[in-house]
RNA sequence: GCGGAUGUAGCUCAGUCGGUAGAGCGCCGGUUUGUGGUACCGGUUGUCGCGGGUUCGAUCCCCGUCAUUCGCCCCA
């Protein structure tokens, strides 16, 4: 109880909660690889300008939430906030922009330095995705149906809303920001002491403000819409024919914005009611000049992160190891015998243990509880003759069966 | 970084108007080491989050601290 604790914001991933988490990752990949994309891993931590330099100066993430140190010898090293800079860095170093499209996904511990909450901790857990070279929207409502499709196979579907919106190519996003930003000057004022600050590190970071007295002012900002130009209307609108193409419903959302820097385009959330505040469970979107900072040529991508902690928080049931085979030997000998048995239906591919402990009563208990479909139990008598009793657990059926043919009746269920 | 709540056995929680603590569940053993989760009997568990202060005496009061949790910020 006492002593040593966990550091603040992270947690130990133990029994059900581990199950949980190794569902996701297992669930996720396995849809992954529908799409053909190919599992990579990148180091925790790397040269702390991969990600200052692409997230943004002025992004929370790096101004003050990263964990940045200097190494032995010198060198700034953070540990990784985030994946995607880290995964177009790898496709710079390992010379694969020639090769492109790349699909790729990526899942591991992350960090930040924030206040923990429910679903939010210092150390937590992503899924990822890039598509990198995604030349079409046809990639950005592909990779989405993706993300959809593995929410489905998690059983969250009924749990979480697709939310759009488009932040439309740089020229647009300038216009319209400069738009904006003259519109909240004109009415300072009237803005939350936040968005005030906001206004000259990340104006559009307001239009997400949960301020009431900011929601007022944002009904009559001027609308990005108005300010997309032809290139970014044709892609939003390709966008969004894509989706239905694919069966992907989606709610459009103009308040959606990135907190991270290098993104256009799309911008989408899988968002859920029923984490609190952290409602957003994946989300991602298009980003154009990530390669090209980490020294490669523009090469356009589409990307999502999934947080897996929030996601194995909302699954329904959790994951079970297989129901396995307990052997229950009784006498030294017994046990000797067991140990050749245990092996051989391991062998076999079968979840199989030995009960020692206790008077046969006690085994029995405690064989019932560990959710066991069968019990072998073997003495003397069974020894001489070459055979086990085995019992089947929810039908209470025992029969002798000897031992060279217990595979194949447990496999087949008859003797 | 800001504000609120919480912290007693492995778990859920009660309690002491200040005299070093309890219930249920769990766990362990027993009812002849050859048979089942329910029965009966017995047993086990705590630096009452940590540090300091007040006091003859603190788990209880005060201060600090750490952690958890909810909201803000931000984000997955």
């Amino acid at each position: 109880m006492s002593g040593l604790q966990p550091p603040r914001g992270t947690h130990d991933l133990i029994g059900e909660t581990m199950r949980r988490h190794h569902h996701v990752v297992e669930t996720a990949r396995r849809v992954l690889r529908t799409y053909g994309f190919e599992e990579w891993s990148t180091p925790i931590f790397e040269d702390t300008r991969v990600f200052s330099r692409t997230l943004g100066e002025t992004s929370d993430v790096v101004s003050k939430e990263m964990y940045t140190f200097e190494d032995r010898g010198g060198e700034s090293i953070t540990l990784r906030p985030e994946g995607t800079a880290a995964i177009c860095r790898a496709l710079v170093t390992n010379g694969l922009t020639q090769s492109l499209p790349q699909k790729v996904f990526y899942h591991g511990p992350m960090f930040r330095y924030e206040r923990p909450q429910k679903g939010r901790y210092r150390q937590f857990h992503q899924i990822g995705a890039e598509l990198i070279g995604a030349e079409s929207p046809l990639r950005d409502a592909e990779t989405i149906a993706m993300a959809q499709d593995i929410l489905r196979e998690l059983g969250l579907g009924e749990h979480v809303t697709l939310e759009l919106n488009t932040l439309g190519d740089l020229a647009s996003r300038q216009a319209w920001r400069e738009a904006l930003v003259a519109y909240f000057r004109d009415h300072a004022d009237a803005l939350s002491e936040e968005s005030r600050i906001r206004l000259e590190a990340n104006p559009l970071r307001i239009l997400d403000s949960k301020s009431e007295q900011d929601r007022k002012l944002l009904d009559d900002a001027p609308a990005f819409a108005d300010y997309l130009n032809d290139e970014s209307r044709q892609f939003w609108d390709t966008l969004r024919a894509s989706l239905q193409a694919f069966g992907v419903d989606f709610v459009e959302n103009p308040r959606i914005v990135r907190g991270l820097d290098y993104y256009s385009h799309t911008a989408f959330e899988f968002v859920t009611s029923k984490l609190g505040a952290q409602g957003t469970v994946l989300a991602g979107g298009r980003y154009e000049g990530l390669v090209e900072q980490m020294g490669g040529p523009a090469i356009p991508a589409i990307g999502w992160a999934g947080g897996i902690e929030r996601l194995a928080m909302l699954l329904d049931s959790v994951p079970e190891l297989p129901a396995g085979i307990a052997l229950v030997p009784m006498g030294d000998e017994a046990v000797l015998k067991a140990a050749s048995i245990v092996r051989t239906l391991r062998s076999a591919g079968l979840r199989a243990e030995i009960e020692t402990r206790g008077n046969m009563k006690k085994r029995m208990e405690r064989v019932v509880k560990s959710g066991a479909s069968h019990a072998i139990v073997l003495g003397d008598e069974e020894i001489a003759k070459g055979v086990v009793q085995l019992r089947d657990l929810s039908s209470r059926d025992q029969q002798e069966v000897p031992v060279a043919d217990l595979v194949r009746v447990l496999s087949t269920g008859r003797a």
